[in-house]
DNA sequence: TTGTATGCGTTATCAC
DNA sequence: GTGATAACGCATACAA
């Protein structure tokens, strides 16, 4: 191991000098920190991190709680692993990788070992029992997702009633008038995932007011299960003519069923997906879609702890505005249904 | 912070006896360990990660470096981050997430920083740049995928030869003569990547041996990338019958090809998908899929990596046996062929 | 079975 | 503009 104290002696200066050319923190003239930072390199010279983080009092470290279960869409929640992480390197920071299995205990560990610096929870729920740690502990911490009681907090997420409410609202404009929402698992809902509320009420809002006759139903990604839902609703609801999707692996089997059951997209049916773009962009016809700004929710979440870590520590609550693209999928109501 | 100190005064011992009551690496009265123990969770105590680091040597973190493209099954790669995670802290150990934008200078960093005592590497290439480092920092290290030159590594990866033979066998078995494969995105052959090239390969010779006439075709995840693979096999090879499908943005795509150009699956055609068993059942019909256990990859590199910790340098190649599970998709080729 | 003392590699305060 | 030096909180060799 180089330590600091080595390349001090290659540069002939004091480790004091070289802690200071590291850090910036005082002046140091041009000589001398040009003969530092060869010294550095001629070394391989990398800061000894528990060293760091124990004189420092800061580990450079954020940790990020990541869920474990599957029904949320999984591609995003990498995006956003993968953006956080990479904004975190902007500031210097590392990202560590807590799953959710360790529940609360698993922020409490972190914070008060001093591993983490601060703590970004991603899917978080209504009521989340982590909040409750992070309030304790005076833990710096960004939330993706907003829960119930979000003072003192900072939270960054989609504005998924304005979704649910594009969409309704994208329908309306082509002239549907009943409408059908194909939602997340049951289990979803149960636990007050807030996404998932959030979207179906600004959905069901909106078509409220717009004059749309509406039904939400929940459904499992698999094809029986959408057969089931849409066959069920095509009974209750004969008239419907446009639906709006939220569980990405119903997508598909929506799409087969529309085709098998002669309903050519967008004639005879509208379809909507809330969606990532790329998602939208693979079926055929392509999807109109509803999305958010994915990456912008992992460098936000580390803004925002950033921002407290310097001492900021303003209530902060952002929703990122979702912007509906127009493709193939979707069109003008049928004047007529079969 | 509650620190070691006051946990030792507190129970009325002194701080090497706490120490010792946490590593275990000494013999402790009950009584005192019972007093310790008291004082711990009385006081919440957790050891300061950066100072257990700087005395132990050993930062009891392990780097996962995690590849930035989207083009292989991401909720495979989550998957497998997760099982990591999970894995890891059953050693004590935390995992640090790493992206490869960084490149090898990142994996450089994390091991000259002491931030993490091993590496895990994800989406190994033939030729890694990665392993360079390794090899000169003297890293302890494991990587998911197979190298072209593994001495000195520990490697776990699937068996993808066997997988692509596998796929092969039932095909034959089923008494089908023209197959095709439809492959990941052109992209991901042109960087060598490992799983793409050995499942090929295993396929492709499976395919000889058995007497099939087989032809592989890279392919984008897009519909329309799907439908011109598809037309294009069926103008050049009208009498394929059998379809190896692995890259699962193809899946749906490939069955309501086959559905509109009126094949019947599987009386008509049969489909053998490369994928996890949650997508093989989500389709209609249920796909039958060869795979092996993912979750299994995550768990055997943490056990790797934590072997070599402790010395054990073996070479270590373990290729992880696929298997296939037989579904709705396939069956006895048809006698004649439209 | 327990206590004492040293050192790990930084940062930051104080002095020059 | 630069150099000593005292923490930081823990692990461990050495003593008892």
């Amino acid at each position: 191991m180089v330590t600091l104290a080595e390349v001090a002696k290659a540069a002939g200066v004091s480790p004091s000098t070289v802690s200071y050319v590291l850090s910036g923190k005082r002046a140091i003239s041009e000589p001398t920190r040009a003969r530092v930072e060869q010294a550095i390199s001629l070394l391989g010279y990398h800061p000894h991190a528990g060293a760091r983080a124990l004189a420092g009092k800061r580990s450079h470290i954020i940790a990020l709680v990541v869920p474990l279960h599957t029904d949320v869409y999984v591609p995003v929640m990498m995006e956003i692993a993968i953006s956080v992480t990479m904004a975190a390197r902007q500031f210097g920071y590392d990202v560590l990788l807590i799953t959710n299995d360790e529940g609360p205990d698993g922020v409490r560990r972190v914070a008060r070992s001093g591993l983490a610096d601060g703590v970004i929870l991603m899917d978080v729920q209504m009521d989340d029992p982590r909040i409750a740690v992070l309030r304790e502990t005076g833990t710096h911490s960004a939330l993706i997702g907003l829960p119930r009681d979000a003072r003192g907090l900072a939270c960054v997420d989609h504005d998924f009633v304005r979704a649910g409410r594009l969409a309704a609202e994208h329908l309306a404009e082509l002239g549907h008038r009943e409408v059908a929402f194909i939602g997340y698992p049951a289990a979803v809902y149960e636990r007050h995932a807030g996404y998932a509320e959030r979207t179906r009420s600004g959905f069901e809002e909106g078509a409220r007011q717009l004059g749309l006759r509406a039904v939400h139903r929940p459904c499992d990604g698999t094809y029986e299960s959408v057969a089931g839902v849409f066959t069920r609703i095509l009974a209750d609801r004969p008239g419907t003519t446009g639906f709006v999707v939220q569980n990405e692996g119903a997508i598909g089997p929506l799409l087969s069923l529309l085709r098998a059951a002669g309903r050519v997209v967008p004639e005879d049916a509208s379809v909507v997906a809330l969606c990532q773009e790329p998602l939208a962009e693979q079926f055929s016809p392509r999807l109109t879609a509803v999305s958010g700004p994915t990456r912008e929710l992992g460098t936000r979440a580390v803004e925002l702890v950033m921002s407290r870590l310097n001492g900021d520590v303003p209530d902060d609550v952002t929703l990122l505005t979702p912007v509906l693209s127009r493709r193939e999928s979707s069109g003008r109501a049928p004047t007529k249904v079969a």
